[in-house]
DNA sequence: TGTACATCAGTGAACGCGCGTTCACTGATGTAC
DNA sequence: TGTACATCAGTGAACGCGCGTTCACTGATGTAC
């Protein structure tokens, strides 16, 4: 802690560090370099040392989002295995959980006009982040008769938009806009109507 | 047209278009106003004769852009006042057809960082189209069991989400991500396993 | 264990530019008489 | 119908500042011998 030398140690994630509070605080658009730089007690040279600019920073904090996120998502779906039912619902709270627990990383990887394909990296993780809810998908749909049975592409696109959605509007609130019902009750009731819907859930079973 | 005169004649209204040109085409980050003058051919300071500041043009476009997606929600709303399902299906539909009509207005209104309340006029129009969608979601409700009824508003919620979502993630396709369905096939599906959850559709009626 | 030296990770100052905004001005328009 | 004048809606130039980025530098670290 007591770090008094002329090298810093360990910069590069002091400044992720930073970025990650400076965009809480004031969103990817209001950010600057020369901040983060400050709030790590270093010059306003010295991030390019670790980052070729402040767009390389941006998609490197993206990607190790969604490398969390991915890690995430897959042990709630293995957690849950023993039923697909219960696999497909925890990617759900899941996604709305990641984004309560790292707001700074989520907005990067979604609001901060990042590409998904910026980088290779940043877009294996981001694929491999929305495979697991495609497994899902697939196990999940295995349950319904086939002759009824809707892609599991399809489900899981459904699912994918409607948490987004969520965060998006309820997650956090950026107006006066006091809701009634909190981003969880909503997650989860929402899915609830929606796994009644495929035949997954009986009707009578309302909550 | 062949406008030669020192005076404009619309030029606020010339500033708004250029303005939503840019936004389309390089996202709210990206504008300059510098760059709408010389697109509506005027000086830097001639905007400021219409608009107050950058922000002030921001807030009048989203406020132009909630008040037409209200009158549309009403009108899709009104259309199909037969059905409470029909309407309230319209208003899922009017929500995407909104944003793929005027995609300018609708990445001022939801993310370009205007925030809702900006302004009283603002927060009106904004809260005129949510309305609309509660509105629909109350007559909804009314078709289910009583003891089996949610509250219209999280209802609405949902909803709202939904759209939202599957046009945050969906209608444009802002990386190389080609998906297998288009957003209206995922809002309409999502919508009808949606409300067969509701039991306001037969099960076996699925397309 | 000590010394020479390459390499690494910082500093401080400056650059350059773009962008929002302002200011004194001027040409055009509309209205009173 | 013509003229004087207030008002309106532009211009052109400049400002000021913030921000990303670069550059020559220097102190610290680690390693070969």
């Amino acid at each position: 802690m007591a770090r008094r030398s002329y090298h810093h140690g360990n910069l590069k994630q002091t400044l992720i560090e930073a970025t990650l509070d400076l965009v809480e605080e004031r969103g990817p658009q209001a950010f600057t370099l020369a901040e983060a730089a400050k709030r790590a007690k270093v010059s306003v040279a010295a991030p390019y040392r670790h980052f070729r600019s402040k767009q390389d920073l941006f998609v490197e904090i993206a990607r190790q989002g969604f490398e969390m996120f991915a890690d995430l998502m897959e042990y709630a779906f293995e957690s849950a295995n023993a039923s697909p039912l219960a696999a497909f619902e925890a990617t759900g709270h899941a996604y709305l959980a990641f984004a309560r627990r790292y707001p700074g990383h989520y907005i990067l990887m979604f609001e901060s006009g990042v590409p998904l394909n910026a980088t290779p990296g940043l877009a294996h993780e981001a694929q491999r982040a929305k495979a697991v809810v495609q497994r899902a998908a697939e196990r999940l749909v295995v349950g319904i008769p086939e002759d009824s049975r809707p892609p599991p592409t399809m489900v899981s696109d459904h699912i994918w938009a409607f948490s987004h959605g969520v965060v998006e509007l309820f997650a956090r609130n950026p107006d006066g806009t006091r809701t009634l019902f909190s981003a969880e009750d909503l997650l989860e009731t929402g899915m609830g109507v929606y796994l009644r819907g495929l035949g997954l859930l009986e009707m009578d079973t309302r909550k």
